[in-house]
DNA sequence: TGCAGTGTTGCTTC
DNA sequence: CGAAGCAACACTGC
């Protein structure tokens, strides 16, 4: 499930393969993943406008076109991009050999894009909850208003933590991957943050004392760092563009490692049920 | 075979 | 108003 970490892959890979391409067709087995306008609207307003710029805003990635107009992609549980090669042969347009649209897990594509160039980008979405939306500036705004901080971002400080955390009410796990209050953290980071600063993902926000909430956003900005160093997880779906796999299972501590040994001090991680989701943790160094 | 588990977001319900 | 539950969908593993 892409996260902070994966999108921002995505977009640095997008930014190296489809920059100043041009749309000229698009094709769909799954029209209802186009939202608010029908599939054969969009594909009118698709074709022609050139990709001017590729940028992220929380979990949402955003494509600047010409023509003031902006495609919205929420990959959401399972969808992600791929980008490969295609050529004309025998009047048909057929992936070339190698690249990801050979991978087998390639059969959830659902979306098509052709770009000049011999550039193809697909949509691989085993679940379909993926949203793409073609939007205007206003509407664009008006999508991404509600979005919370960046954690990433230079001028998210301390301070500025504080303050996203302030009056809070809840545990910290699910706080943590509330959209409005910070961006981009999903299942995966809330748990792997809280393993490092020894701090048990239901302890309510209004207990955590000055030096904890410390700790929780050091280990924010680092564990989110280190994902995109590595090009983000790798036991989900999660495909980098190209279609290979991240390499965050190097710096994985305990998402989905339920009964194996915390690497700190040997106790079997446990799993607990918080709002329908799983929460990792060490019972022995997470104490709540 | 069948059913629980997988997890993001947004809508419905209490 | 806020929290909780569930639906959107489809496949995997037990």
């Amino acid at each position: 499930m892409p996260e902070l970490p994966e999108v921002e892959t995505i977009v640095r890979d997008l930014n190296k393969t489809v920059l100043k391409k041009t749309f000229f067709d698009v094709w769909t087995d799954s029209p209802k993943t186009i939202k608010k306008i029908t599939f054969d609207r969009f594909k009118k307003e698709i074709i022609g406008k050139r990709i001017e710029r590729v940028w992220r805003r929380g979990k949402n990635i955003i494509f600047d076109l010409s023509g003031e107009k902006y495609l919205l992609l929420h990959q959401k549980l399972t969808g992600h991009l791929l980008v490969g090669k295609w050529q004309l042969k025998n009047g048909k347009w057929l992936p070339l050999t190698q690249g990801p649209l050979e991978d087998p897990i390639n059969r959830f594509i659902h979306l098509m894009f052709w770009l000049n160039n011999n550039t193809m980008m697909a949509l691989s979405d085993l679940r379909k909850f993926a949203k793409v939306e073609l939007l205007n500036k206003k509407e664009l705004e008006k999508e991404l208003e509600k979005i919370g901080a960046e954690p990433l971002d230079k001028n998210f400080n301390f301070e500025k933590f504080q303050n996203c955390l302030k009056n809070k009410k809840g545990k910290i796990k699910q706080v943590l991957m509330n959209q409005e209050v910070i961006a981009g953290i999903g299942n995966i980071y809330s748990d792997e943050i809280l393993w490092r600063t020894k701090i048990h993902p239901f302890r309510e926000v209004s207990s955590l004392n000055k030096n904890e909430l410390k700790e929780i956003f050091l280990a924010i900005k680092k564990v989110l760092t280190k994902a995109i160093e590595l090009g983000g997880e790798s036991i989900s779906d999660f495909r980098k563009l190209s279609g290979e796999k991240g390499q965050f299972d190097l710096e994985r501590k305990v998402y989905q490692r339920e009964g194996e040994k915390c690497f700190r001090c040997g106790t079997k991680i446990e799993r607990l049920k918080i709002g329908g989701r799983s929460a990792h943790y060490c019972p022995k160094c997470q104490k709540i």
